[in-house]
DNA sequence: GCCGTTTTCGGCCCGACTGTTTTCAGTCG
Protein backbone atom coordinates (compact mmCIF):
# COMPACT_ATOMS: atom_id res chain seq x y z
CA UNK A 1 0.00 0.00 0.00
CA UNK A 2 1.39 3.51 -0.96
CA UNK A 3 1.19 6.25 1.87
CA UNK A 4 -0.97 9.29 1.31
CA UNK A 5 0.96 12.26 -0.04
CA UNK A 6 3.08 14.03 2.56
CA UNK A 7 0.71 17.11 2.00
CA UNK A 8 -2.06 15.39 3.78
CA UNK A 9 -0.47 12.99 6.18
CA UNK A 10 1.25 15.12 9.08
CA UNK A 11 5.27 13.87 9.97
CA UNK A 12 5.69 10.95 11.49
CA UNK A 13 6.93 11.76 15.27
CA UNK A 14 9.28 9.63 17.61
CA UNK A 15 8.16 8.84 20.54
CA UNK A 16 10.99 11.56 21.78
CA UNK A 17 9.41 14.19 20.22
CA UNK A 18 5.77 13.30 21.46
CA UNK A 19 7.34 12.62 25.17
CA UNK A 20 8.64 16.25 24.94
CA UNK A 21 5.24 17.61 24.10
CA UNK A 22 3.62 15.67 27.36
CA UNK A 23 6.77 17.20 29.50
CA UNK A 24 6.34 20.48 28.29
CA UNK A 25 2.38 20.80 29.05
CA UNK A 26 3.84 19.04 32.44
CA UNK A 27 6.30 22.06 32.83
CA UNK A 28 3.46 24.73 31.97
CA UNK A 29 0.83 22.92 34.05
CA UNK A 30 3.30 23.48 36.81
CA UNK A 31 3.18 27.03 36.67
CA UNK A 32 -0.23 26.98 37.48
CA UNK A 33 -0.73 25.46 40.47
CA UNK A 34 -2.09 22.55 39.23
CA UNK A 35 -2.49 19.64 40.55
CA UNK A 36 0.66 18.20 41.33
CA UNK A 37 -0.40 14.58 40.79
CA UNK A 38 -1.88 15.45 37.41
CA UNK A 39 1.30 16.77 36.27
CA UNK A 40 3.50 13.79 37.80
CA UNK A 41 1.35 11.57 35.53
CA UNK A 42 1.76 13.67 32.48
CA UNK A 43 5.79 13.67 33.50
CA UNK A 44 5.70 9.16 34.50
CA UNK A 45 3.67 9.08 31.09
CA UNK A 46 6.74 10.59 29.53
CA UNK A 47 8.68 8.52 30.46
CA UNK A 48 7.15 5.28 29.71
CA UNK A 49 6.95 6.76 26.47
CA UNK A 50 10.60 7.18 26.10
CA UNK A 51 11.52 4.02 26.88
CA UNK A 52 8.92 2.22 24.31
CA UNK A 53 10.78 0.06 21.76
CA UNK A 54 7.36 0.23 19.55
CA UNK A 55 6.61 3.10 17.60
CA UNK A 56 3.89 5.74 19.43
CA UNK A 57 3.05 7.25 16.33
CA UNK A 58 2.68 3.67 14.47
CA UNK A 59 0.43 2.69 17.46
CA UNK A 60 -2.06 5.68 17.06
CA UNK A 61 -2.17 5.02 13.82
CA UNK A 62 -2.90 1.12 14.03
CA UNK A 63 -5.81 2.32 16.47
CA UNK A 64 -3.86 0.32 19.27
CA UNK A 65 -5.07 0.54 22.80
CA UNK A 66 -2.75 2.95 24.35
CA UNK A 67 -3.88 2.87 28.00
CA UNK A 68 -2.17 -1.30 27.67
CA UNK A 69 0.94 0.61 28.56
CA UNK A 70 1.45 1.29 31.95
CA UNK A 71 1.01 4.86 33.04
CA UNK A 72 -1.17 5.92 30.31
CA UNK A 73 -5.04 6.08 30.74
CA UNK A 74 -8.00 7.61 29.35
CA UNK A 75 -6.88 11.45 29.47
CA UNK A 76 -3.30 10.76 28.00
CA UNK A 77 -4.26 8.34 25.35
CA UNK A 78 -6.51 10.71 23.78
CA UNK A 79 -3.70 13.49 24.02
CA UNK A 80 -1.44 11.16 22.13
CA UNK A 81 -3.93 10.58 19.93
CA UNK A 82 -4.36 14.38 19.39
CA UNK A 83 -0.01 14.75 19.21
CA UNK A 84 0.03 11.97 16.12
CA UNK A 85 -3.28 13.11 14.10
CA UNK A 86 -2.88 17.12 14.24
CA UNK A 87 1.30 17.56 15.45
CA UNK A 88 0.22 19.50 18.25
CA UNK A 89 -1.94 19.01 21.47
CA UNK A 90 -3.95 22.24 21.49
CA UNK A 91 -3.96 22.15 25.60
CA UNK A 92 -0.44 23.28 25.28
CA UNK A 93 -0.65 25.58 22.76
CA UNK A 94 -2.95 27.76 24.61
CA UNK A 95 -1.25 27.46 27.16
CA UNK A 96 2.13 28.79 25.60
CA UNK A 97 0.19 31.61 24.30
CA UNK A 98 -1.68 32.57 27.86
CA UNK A 99 1.88 32.57 30.30
CA UNK A 100 4.74 34.99 30.14
CA UNK A 101 7.19 35.08 26.83
CA UNK A 102 9.43 33.52 29.76
CA UNK A 103 7.87 30.97 29.92
CA UNK A 104 6.28 29.93 26.61
CA UNK A 105 9.98 30.24 26.02
CA UNK A 106 10.93 27.53 28.61
CA UNK A 107 8.56 25.15 27.17
CA UNK A 108 10.68 24.23 24.93
CA UNK A 109 12.92 22.76 27.72
CA UNK A 110 10.76 21.15 29.63
CA UNK A 111 13.06 19.60 32.00
CA UNK A 112 13.80 23.13 33.08
CA UNK A 113 11.95 23.97 36.82
CA UNK A 114 10.44 26.87 35.70
CA UNK A 115 10.34 28.47 39.23
CA UNK A 116 14.16 27.96 39.54
CA UNK A 117 14.56 29.47 36.16
CA UNK A 118 12.39 32.48 37.43
CA UNK A 119 14.90 33.22 40.58
CA UNK A 120 17.69 32.52 38.95
CA UNK A 121 15.97 35.22 35.74
CA UNK A 122 15.65 37.26 38.87
CA UNK A 123 19.26 37.65 40.66
CA UNK A 124 21.09 37.61 37.08
CA UNK A 125 19.00 40.19 35.61
CA UNK A 126 18.82 37.91 32.72
CA UNK A 127 15.44 36.77 30.70
CA UNK A 128 16.02 34.21 27.92
CA UNK A 129 17.55 30.84 27.92
CA UNK A 130 19.95 31.94 25.65
CA UNK A 131 21.52 33.88 28.66
CA UNK A 132 21.16 31.33 30.85
CA UNK A 133 22.88 29.34 29.27
CA UNK A 134 25.82 31.85 28.88
CA UNK A 135 25.30 31.96 32.53
CA UNK A 136 25.68 28.69 33.18
CA UNK A 137 29.10 28.76 31.28
CA UNK A 138 30.42 31.31 32.60
CA UNK A 139 30.01 29.84 36.24
CA UNK A 140 27.66 32.39 37.23
CA UNK A 141 25.47 30.39 38.16
CA UNK A 142 27.24 28.01 40.51
CA UNK A 143 28.61 31.10 42.32
CA UNK A 144 25.54 33.11 42.88
CA UNK A 145 23.14 30.44 43.24
CA UNK A 146 24.97 27.31 44.64
CA UNK A 147 26.07 24.33 42.93
CA UNK A 148 22.76 22.59 42.88
CA UNK A 149 20.98 24.91 41.02
CA UNK A 150 24.05 25.04 38.09
CA UNK A 151 23.59 20.64 38.83
CA UNK A 152 19.69 21.01 37.93
CA UNK A 153 20.47 23.61 34.87
CA UNK A 154 23.01 21.41 33.63
CA UNK A 155 21.06 18.27 33.46
CA UNK A 156 17.82 19.93 32.15
CA UNK A 157 20.04 21.77 28.75
CA UNK A 158 22.05 19.04 27.85
CA UNK A 159 20.48 15.40 27.22
CA UNK A 160 21.89 13.31 29.42
CA UNK A 161 23.14 9.51 28.01
CA UNK A 162 23.56 7.99 31.22
CA UNK A 163 21.03 5.83 33.64
CA UNK A 164 21.69 3.82 35.86
CA UNK A 165 22.53 -0.09 35.48
CA UNK A 166 19.13 -0.87 37.35
CA UNK A 167 17.58 1.13 34.61
CA UNK A 168 19.32 -0.22 31.71
CA UNK A 169 18.08 -3.48 32.54
CA UNK A 170 14.91 -2.94 31.79
CA UNK A 171 15.41 -1.04 28.33
CA UNK A 172 17.44 -4.24 27.46
CA UNK A 173 15.31 -6.85 26.76
CA UNK A 174 13.35 -4.99 24.42
CA UNK A 175 16.22 -3.62 22.67
CA UNK A 176 17.18 -7.27 22.18
CA UNK A 177 13.84 -8.57 20.93
CA UNK A 178 13.26 -5.57 18.65
CA UNK A 179 16.71 -6.51 17.17
CA UNK A 180 15.71 -10.05 16.22
CA UNK A 181 11.68 -9.87 15.76
CA UNK A 182 11.70 -6.48 14.05
CA UNK A 183 15.56 -5.67 12.96
CA UNK A 184 15.89 -9.34 11.54
CA UNK A 185 18.96 -10.26 13.67
CA UNK A 186 19.78 -14.23 13.75
CA UNK A 187 21.34 -13.10 17.24
CA UNK A 188 21.96 -10.24 19.55
CA UNK A 189 24.32 -10.36 23.10
CA UNK A 190 24.69 -7.19 25.28
CA UNK A 191 27.87 -6.31 25.87
CA UNK A 192 30.13 -3.64 26.97
CA UNK A 193 29.50 -1.53 30.52
CA UNK A 194 26.30 -3.36 31.00
CA UNK A 195 27.68 -6.75 30.80
CA UNK A 196 30.50 -5.67 33.07
CA UNK A 197 27.92 -4.62 35.18
CA UNK A 198 29.32 -1.29 35.81
CA UNK A 199 26.63 0.75 38.38
CA UNK A 200 25.98 3.25 35.66
CA UNK A 201 25.77 2.72 32.27
CA UNK A 202 27.00 5.33 29.30
CA UNK A 203 26.54 3.51 26.40
CA UNK A 204 24.81 0.12 25.26
CA UNK A 205 26.68 -2.01 22.87
CA UNK A 206 25.36 -5.02 21.27
CA UNK A 207 27.32 -7.64 19.57
CA UNK A 208 24.82 -8.02 16.02
CA UNK A 209 24.91 -11.59 13.98
CA UNK A 210 22.55 -10.79 10.70
CA UNK A 211 22.83 -11.73 7.14
CA UNK A 212 22.24 -8.03 5.71
CA UNK A 213 24.04 -5.96 8.69
CA UNK A 214 23.10 -2.52 6.68
CA UNK A 215 19.52 -3.75 6.99
CA UNK A 216 19.48 -4.57 10.62
CA UNK A 217 21.11 -1.10 10.75
CA UNK A 218 18.30 0.88 8.81
CA UNK A 219 15.12 -0.72 10.65
CA UNK A 220 16.78 -0.19 14.12
CA UNK A 221 16.36 4.27 13.08
CA UNK A 222 12.80 2.84 13.94
CA UNK A 223 13.43 2.11 17.19
CA UNK A 224 10.80 3.93 19.63
CA UNK A 225 8.98 5.51 16.40
CA UNK A 226 12.62 6.77 15.58
CA UNK A 227 16.29 7.00 16.62
CA UNK A 228 18.78 8.81 15.46
CA UNK A 229 21.64 7.53 13.56
CA UNK A 230 24.69 8.95 14.65
CA UNK A 231 26.84 7.10 12.67
CA UNK A 232 27.08 3.76 10.50
CA UNK A 233 29.31 1.89 8.18
CA UNK A 234 29.09 -1.64 7.51
CA UNK A 235 31.07 -3.04 10.90
CA UNK A 236 28.79 -0.67 13.09
CA UNK A 237 26.72 1.71 13.66
CA UNK A 238 25.98 4.03 16.47
CA UNK A 239 22.59 5.69 17.74
CA UNK A 240 20.97 7.89 19.96
CA UNK A 241 17.70 6.65 21.89
CA UNK A 242 14.53 8.68 22.66
CA UNK A 243 15.76 8.73 25.86
CA UNK A 244 18.99 10.05 25.22
CA UNK A 245 21.19 7.19 25.67
CA UNK A 246 23.81 5.98 23.34
CA UNK A 247 23.38 2.46 21.37
CA UNK A 248 26.18 1.13 19.35
CA UNK A 249 25.59 -2.18 16.94
CA UNK A 250 28.64 -4.02 16.55
CA UNK A 251 28.89 -6.34 13.36
CA UNK A 252 29.55 -10.35 14.46
CA UNK A 253 30.02 -13.34 12.71
CA UNK A 254 29.32 -16.88 14.19
CA UNK A 255 33.00 -17.73 13.86
CA UNK A 256 34.57 -15.52 15.28
CA UNK A 257 31.58 -14.63 18.26
CA UNK A 258 33.37 -14.78 21.17
CA UNK A 259 36.43 -12.96 19.96
CA UNK A 260 34.16 -9.63 18.94
CA UNK A 261 32.13 -10.37 22.27
CA UNK A 262 35.08 -10.15 24.09
CA UNK A 263 36.25 -7.09 22.45
CA UNK A 264 33.32 -5.14 22.83
CA UNK A 265 32.49 -6.02 26.22
CA UNK A 266 36.16 -4.54 27.40
CA UNK A 267 37.11 -2.74 29.71
CA UNK A 268 39.56 -1.08 27.60
CA UNK A 269 42.33 -1.59 30.28
CA UNK A 270 41.79 -5.65 29.81
CA UNK A 271 41.89 -5.61 26.29
CA UNK A 272 45.21 -3.77 26.67
CA UNK A 273 46.88 -5.76 29.59
CA UNK A 274 45.31 -9.03 27.42
CA UNK A 275 48.06 -6.63 24.53
CA UNK A 276 50.75 -6.36 26.71
CA UNK A 277 50.62 -10.07 28.08
CA UNK A 278 51.42 -10.89 24.52
CA UNK A 279 48.14 -12.00 23.47
CA UNK A 280 46.90 -10.05 20.35
CA UNK A 281 43.19 -10.47 19.61
CA UNK A 282 44.19 -8.92 16.08
CA UNK A 283 45.82 -11.41 15.66
CA UNK A 284 43.51 -14.10 16.48
CA UNK A 285 40.90 -12.17 14.51
CA UNK A 286 43.21 -12.80 11.30
CA UNK A 287 43.75 -16.77 12.47
CA UNK A 288 42.02 -19.44 10.60
CA UNK A 289 40.59 -21.28 14.10
CA UNK A 290 36.98 -20.43 15.26
CA UNK A 291 36.65 -18.48 17.92
CA UNK A 292 32.81 -19.14 18.68
CA UNK A 293 32.87 -18.69 22.70
CA UNK A 294 34.75 -15.91 24.69
CA UNK A 295 35.69 -19.56 26.35
CA UNK A 296 37.65 -20.47 23.21
CA UNK A 297 39.59 -17.12 23.33
CA UNK A 298 41.00 -17.23 27.03
CA UNK A 299 41.37 -20.99 26.59
CA UNK A 300 44.03 -20.07 23.43
CA UNK A 301 44.93 -17.21 25.46
CA UNK A 302 45.93 -19.94 27.87
CA UNK A 303 44.18 -18.34 30.71
CA UNK A 304 41.56 -18.97 32.76
CA UNK A 305 38.14 -17.47 32.13
CA UNK A 306 37.79 -14.28 33.13
CA UNK A 307 34.13 -12.72 34.51
CA UNK A 308 33.28 -10.02 32.58
CA UNK A 309 32.54 -8.13 36.07
CA UNK A 310 36.26 -8.61 36.40
CA UNK A 311 37.34 -7.30 33.18
CA UNK A 312 38.55 -3.61 34.48
CA UNK A 313 42.13 -4.24 33.79
CA UNK A 314 43.34 -4.37 37.48
CA UNK A 315 45.73 -7.82 37.72
CA UNK A 316 42.71 -10.05 36.39
CA UNK A 317 44.89 -11.20 33.63
CA UNK A 318 48.05 -12.12 35.98
CA UNK A 319 45.58 -13.86 38.00
CA UNK A 320 43.82 -15.58 34.93
CA UNK A 321 47.26 -16.38 33.94
CA UNK A 322 47.99 -18.74 36.95
CA UNK A 323 44.28 -19.96 37.43
CA UNK A 324 44.16 -18.20 40.42
CA UNK A 325 41.03 -15.99 40.04
CA UNK A 326 38.07 -16.33 43.02
CA UNK A 327 34.78 -17.96 42.28
CA UNK A 328 32.41 -14.83 42.53
CA UNK A 329 29.84 -14.22 45.19
CA UNK A 330 26.40 -15.15 43.83
CA UNK A 331 22.71 -14.57 44.36
CA UNK A 332 22.51 -18.26 45.83
CA UNK A 333 25.28 -17.62 47.95
CA UNK A 334 23.53 -15.29 50.46
CA UNK A 335 22.26 -16.81 53.61
CA UNK A 336 20.24 -13.71 55.12
CA UNK A 337 19.40 -9.94 55.16
CA UNK A 338 21.14 -7.79 57.35
CA UNK A 339 19.18 -4.31 56.40
CA UNK A 340 15.76 -4.10 56.42
CA UNK A 341 12.98 -1.65 57.73
CA UNK A 342 9.21 -2.82 58.79
CA UNK A 343 6.18 -0.38 59.37
CA UNK A 344 7.81 0.13 62.41
CA UNK A 345 9.57 2.93 60.74
CA UNK A 346 9.68 3.92 57.14
CA UNK A 347 9.06 0.33 55.46
CA UNK A 348 5.83 -1.02 54.14
CA UNK A 349 5.65 -4.07 55.33
CA UNK A 350 5.60 -5.75 58.96
CA UNK A 351 8.18 -7.36 60.75
CA UNK A 352 6.38 -10.82 60.10
CA UNK A 353 5.61 -9.85 56.31
CA UNK A 354 9.34 -9.12 55.62
CA UNK A 355 10.13 -12.63 57.38
CA UNK A 356 7.97 -14.31 55.53
CA UNK A 357 9.63 -13.24 52.66
CA UNK A 358 12.78 -13.77 53.44
CA UNK A 359 12.02 -17.16 54.02
CA UNK A 360 10.40 -17.39 50.59
CA UNK A 361 13.77 -16.35 49.10
CA UNK A 362 15.58 -19.23 50.94
CA UNK A 363 17.18 -16.91 53.33
CA UNK A 364 17.91 -18.20 57.34
CA UNK A 365 17.94 -14.89 58.86
CA UNK A 366 16.54 -11.28 58.73
CA UNK A 367 18.06 -8.20 60.17
CA UNK A 368 15.15 -5.76 60.93
CA UNK A 369 16.71 -2.57 61.08
CA UNK A 370 14.79 0.38 61.28
CA UNK A 371 15.35 3.59 61.57
CA UNK A 372 16.76 5.22 65.04
CA UNK A 373 15.13 8.28 66.58
CA UNK A 374 16.61 11.06 65.05
CA UNK A 375 15.44 10.25 62.00
CA UNK A 376 11.97 11.97 62.26
CA UNK A 377 11.03 12.18 58.24
CA UNK A 378 11.53 8.25 58.19
CA UNK A 379 10.00 7.62 61.01
CA UNK A 380 12.65 7.09 63.66
CA UNK A 381 11.94 4.45 66.52
CA UNK A 382 11.70 6.02 70.31
CA UNK A 383 13.70 4.45 72.72
CA UNK A 384 10.55 2.96 74.16
CA UNK A 385 9.27 1.56 71.04
CA UNK A 386 12.24 -0.18 70.15
CA UNK A 387 12.42 -2.12 73.73
CA UNK A 388 8.61 -3.38 72.62
CA UNK A 389 9.79 -4.46 69.29
CA UNK A 390 13.23 -6.16 71.03
CA UNK A 391 10.31 -8.07 73.30
CA UNK A 392 8.18 -8.32 70.09
CA UNK A 393 10.67 -10.36 67.64
CA UNK A 394 11.78 -12.97 70.51
CA UNK A 395 8.38 -13.86 70.85
CA UNK A 396 7.97 -13.87 67.03
CA UNK A 397 11.17 -15.84 66.70
CA UNK A 398 9.54 -18.57 69.51
CA UNK A 399 7.03 -19.21 66.61
CA UNK A 400 8.10 -18.36 63.05
CA UNK A 401 9.56 -21.77 61.12
CA UNK A 402 12.55 -21.73 59.21
CA UNK A 403 13.80 -18.10 59.57
CA UNK A 404 15.46 -16.66 62.60
CA UNK A 405 14.67 -12.57 62.72
CA UNK A 406 17.55 -10.41 64.12
CA UNK A 407 16.97 -7.46 66.44
CA UNK A 408 19.06 -4.84 65.12
CA UNK A 409 18.21 -1.23 64.20
CA UNK A 410 19.97 1.16 61.15
CA UNK A 411 21.37 3.66 63.55
CA UNK A 412 21.86 7.12 62.86
CA UNK A 413 25.71 8.46 63.59
CA UNK A 414 25.07 11.74 65.09
CA UNK A 415 27.42 14.82 64.29
CA UNK A 416 29.64 14.65 66.99
CA UNK A 417 30.50 10.50 66.59
CA UNK A 418 28.00 9.06 69.28
CA UNK A 419 25.29 6.65 68.16
CA UNK A 420 21.38 7.40 68.04
CA UNK A 421 20.67 5.05 71.08
CA UNK A 422 21.53 4.75 74.79
CA UNK A 423 24.11 1.95 75.22
CA UNK A 424 22.09 0.07 77.35
CA UNK A 425 19.60 0.02 74.61
CA UNK A 426 22.28 -1.35 71.76
CA UNK A 427 23.39 -3.54 74.27
CA UNK A 428 20.47 -6.04 73.68
CA UNK A 429 20.10 -6.21 69.29
CA UNK A 430 21.84 -8.67 68.17
CA UNK A 431 24.07 -6.52 65.79
CA UNK A 432 23.87 -2.85 64.62
CA UNK A 433 23.83 -0.94 61.13
CA UNK A 434 25.45 2.39 61.21
CA UNK A 435 24.54 5.44 58.92
CA UNK A 436 25.25 9.14 58.25
CA UNK A 437 21.72 10.89 57.36
CA UNK A 438 22.57 14.37 58.52
CA UNK A 439 25.30 17.13 57.82
CA UNK A 440 26.04 15.51 54.49
CA UNK A 441 28.50 19.23 54.53
CA UNK A 442 30.81 18.40 56.63
CA UNK A 443 34.62 18.54 55.40
CA UNK A 444 36.57 15.37 54.62
CA UNK A 445 38.41 15.57 57.77
CA UNK A 446 35.40 16.24 60.39
CA UNK A 447 33.27 13.54 58.51
CA UNK A 448 35.74 10.64 58.77
CA UNK A 449 36.40 11.72 62.36
CA UNK A 450 32.68 11.32 63.36
CA UNK A 451 32.47 8.04 62.10
CA UNK A 452 35.84 6.96 63.59
CA UNK A 453 34.28 8.06 67.00
CA UNK A 454 31.26 6.00 65.98
CA UNK A 455 33.70 3.22 65.40
CA UNK A 456 34.69 3.98 68.87
CA UNK A 457 31.30 2.56 70.77
CA UNK A 458 31.38 -1.33 70.80
CA UNK A 459 28.08 -1.65 69.85
CA UNK A 460 28.87 -0.23 66.03
CA UNK A 461 28.78 -3.31 63.93
CA UNK A 462 28.67 -2.21 60.63
CA UNK A 463 28.82 0.57 58.36
CA UNK A 464 25.61 1.41 56.23
CA UNK A 465 25.91 3.65 53.01
CA UNK A 466 29.95 5.17 53.54
CA UNK A 467 29.50 7.95 51.35
CA UNK A 468 25.70 8.81 51.06
CA UNK A 469 25.76 8.86 47.36
CA UNK A 470 23.04 8.83 44.92
CA UNK A 471 24.12 7.75 41.48
CA UNK A 472 23.20 10.68 38.72
CA UNK A 473 22.08 12.58 41.98
CA UNK A 474 24.09 13.54 44.76
CA UNK A 475 27.85 13.07 45.15
CA UNK A 476 28.62 11.12 48.49
CA UNK A 477 30.20 13.05 51.74
CA UNK A 478 34.39 12.92 52.22
CA UNK A 479 35.46 10.22 53.76
CA UNK A 480 39.04 8.87 54.67
CA UNK A 481 38.65 5.26 53.73
CA UNK A 482 42.02 4.45 54.13
CA UNK A 483 41.81 5.62 58.27
CA UNK A 484 38.09 3.63 58.33
CA UNK A 485 39.53 0.65 57.46
CA UNK A 486 42.50 0.91 59.39
CA UNK A 487 39.94 1.74 62.52
CA UNK A 488 37.33 -1.25 61.44
CA UNK A 489 39.79 -3.56 61.32
CA UNK A 490 41.62 -2.60 64.73
CA UNK A 491 38.01 -2.76 66.24
CA UNK A 492 36.39 -5.29 64.75
CA UNK A 493 33.50 -3.43 62.51
CA UNK A 494 32.54 -4.36 58.86
CA UNK A 495 31.21 -2.56 56.02
CA UNK A 496 28.38 -2.88 53.38
CA UNK A 497 27.89 -2.64 49.82
CA UNK A 498 24.17 -1.20 50.06
CA UNK A 499 22.38 -2.94 46.99
CA UNK A 500 19.56 0.18 46.40
CA UNK A 501 20.27 0.30 42.59
CA UNK A 502 21.35 4.66 42.96
CA UNK A 503 23.28 3.80 46.17
CA UNK A 504 25.86 0.99 45.44
CA UNK A 505 27.67 2.14 48.25
CA UNK A 506 30.19 1.22 48.69
CA UNK A 507 31.15 1.15 45.08
CA UNK A 508 33.17 -1.81 43.88
CA UNK A 509 36.67 0.30 44.09
CA UNK A 510 35.69 0.76 48.07
CA UNK A 511 35.00 -2.56 48.61
CA UNK A 512 37.89 -4.08 46.82
CA UNK A 513 40.22 -2.12 49.59
CA UNK A 514 38.06 -3.28 51.72
CA UNK A 515 37.85 -6.04 51.19
CA UNK A 516 41.94 -6.32 50.22
CA UNK A 517 42.54 -5.20 54.12
CA UNK A 518 41.09 -8.66 54.91
CA UNK A 519 37.83 -6.89 56.26
CA UNK A 520 34.25 -9.22 55.53
CA UNK A 521 31.54 -7.40 53.99
CA UNK A 522 27.80 -7.36 54.41
CA UNK A 523 25.40 -7.44 51.17
CA UNK A 524 22.39 -5.43 51.92
CA UNK A 525 19.65 -4.46 50.12
CA UNK A 526 18.10 -1.75 52.40
CA UNK A 527 14.92 -2.94 51.62
CA UNK A 528 11.78 -0.94 52.32
CA UNK A 529 9.11 -3.41 51.22
CA UNK A 530 9.19 -7.22 50.51
CA UNK A 531 9.97 -7.03 46.63
CA UNK A 532 12.79 -5.20 47.30
CA UNK A 533 14.35 -7.54 48.75
CA UNK A 534 15.27 -8.61 45.23
CA UNK A 535 17.77 -5.44 45.01
CA UNK A 536 20.24 -8.25 46.87
CA UNK A 537 21.60 -8.67 43.03
CA UNK A 538 22.41 -5.25 42.40
CA UNK A 539 24.50 -5.66 45.36
CA UNK A 540 26.16 -8.81 44.22
CA UNK A 541 26.99 -7.70 40.78
CA UNK A 542 29.01 -4.63 43.05
CA UNK A 543 30.86 -7.14 44.57
CA UNK A 544 32.14 -9.78 41.98
CA UNK A 545 33.19 -6.15 40.39
CA UNK A 546 35.18 -5.78 43.33
CA UNK A 547 36.02 -9.61 42.62
CA UNK A 548 34.62 -10.95 46.09
CA UNK A 549 34.16 -14.63 46.77
CA UNK A 550 31.35 -16.20 49.26
CA UNK A 551 34.26 -16.41 51.77
CA UNK A 552 34.53 -12.53 52.00
CA UNK A 553 30.60 -11.95 52.23
CA UNK A 554 29.42 -11.62 56.14
CA UNK A 555 25.85 -12.35 55.02
CA UNK A 556 27.05 -15.94 52.97
CA UNK A 557 27.94 -17.42 56.31
CA UNK A 558 25.74 -19.34 58.35
CA UNK A 559 23.12 -17.45 61.15
CA UNK A 560 25.57 -18.77 63.92
CA UNK A 561 28.82 -17.57 62.32
CA UNK A 562 27.34 -14.20 61.39
CA UNK A 563 26.25 -13.50 65.16
CA UNK A 564 29.41 -14.43 66.51
CA UNK A 565 31.69 -12.14 63.93
CA UNK A 566 28.72 -9.06 64.42
CA UNK A 567 28.83 -8.74 67.91
CA UNK A 568 32.01 -7.32 69.50
CA UNK A 569 30.81 -7.32 73.20
C1' DG B 1 -4.31 12.16 35.43
C1' DC B 2 -3.52 7.18 36.82
C1' DC B 3 -4.54 3.31 39.41
C1' DG B 4 -6.93 -0.22 41.90
C1' DT B 5 -10.55 -1.65 44.24
C1' DT B 6 -13.07 -4.22 50.62
C1' DT B 7 -14.78 -0.65 42.08
C1' DT B 8 -16.23 4.61 40.43
C1' DC B 9 -13.41 7.50 44.78
C1' DG B 10 -9.41 8.38 47.41
C1' DG B 11 -4.64 8.06 47.43
C1' DC B 12 -0.69 9.31 45.01
C1' DC B 13 5.26 9.49 50.70
C1' DC B 14 5.91 13.38 54.12
C1' DG B 15 7.37 16.51 57.86
C1' DA B 16 11.06 18.27 60.94
C1' DC B 17 15.12 20.66 60.40
C1' DT B 18 18.41 23.85 58.34
C1' DG B 19 20.63 27.95 56.79
C1' DT B 20 22.26 31.47 54.09
C1' DT B 21 20.27 31.30 47.94
C1' DT B 22 17.69 34.44 53.95
C1' DT B 23 12.28 33.56 56.31
C1' DC B 24 10.87 29.66 52.47
C1' DA B 25 12.98 26.30 49.64
C1' DG B 26 15.95 22.56 49.95
C1' DT B 27 17.22 18.46 52.40
C1' DC B 28 17.27 13.92 54.26
C1' DG B 29 15.09 8.36 54.02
Amino acid sequence: MLDPPAALAPARLSNAEIATQLLSLAQLLSTQGENPFKIRAYRRAAEAIKTLPESVDELVRSDADLTQISGIGKGISGALREIVQSGSLRHLETLRSTVSPELAALSEYPRLDPKRVLRIYKKLGISSVAELKAKLEEGAIAEQLGIRMDQHVRQALVESSEILLFDADEIVPGIQRFLVATCGAKRAAVAGDFRRRVDVVRELVFVVEADDFPAVVEKFTRFGGGTEELSADDQRAAFRLSSGLRVTLERGQAAKWGLTLLACTGALGHLEKLEENGHSLEKLAEAREKYATEEAVYRKLGLQYIEPELREGRDEVDRAARHALPSLVTVEAIRGELHAHSTSSDGAHSIEAMAEAARERGYEYLGITDHSQSLKIAGGVSEEDLWKQIRYIDKLNTRLRGIRVLKSAEVDILVDGSLDYPDELLEELDYTVCSIHSKFGLDRKKQTERILRAMDNPHFSFLGHATGRLLLKRNGYEIDLERLIERAKANGCYFEINSSPDRLDLSAEHARQVSEAGIAIAICTDAHSAAELDFIRCGVDQARRAGLAPAAILNCQPLMKVLRLLKRT
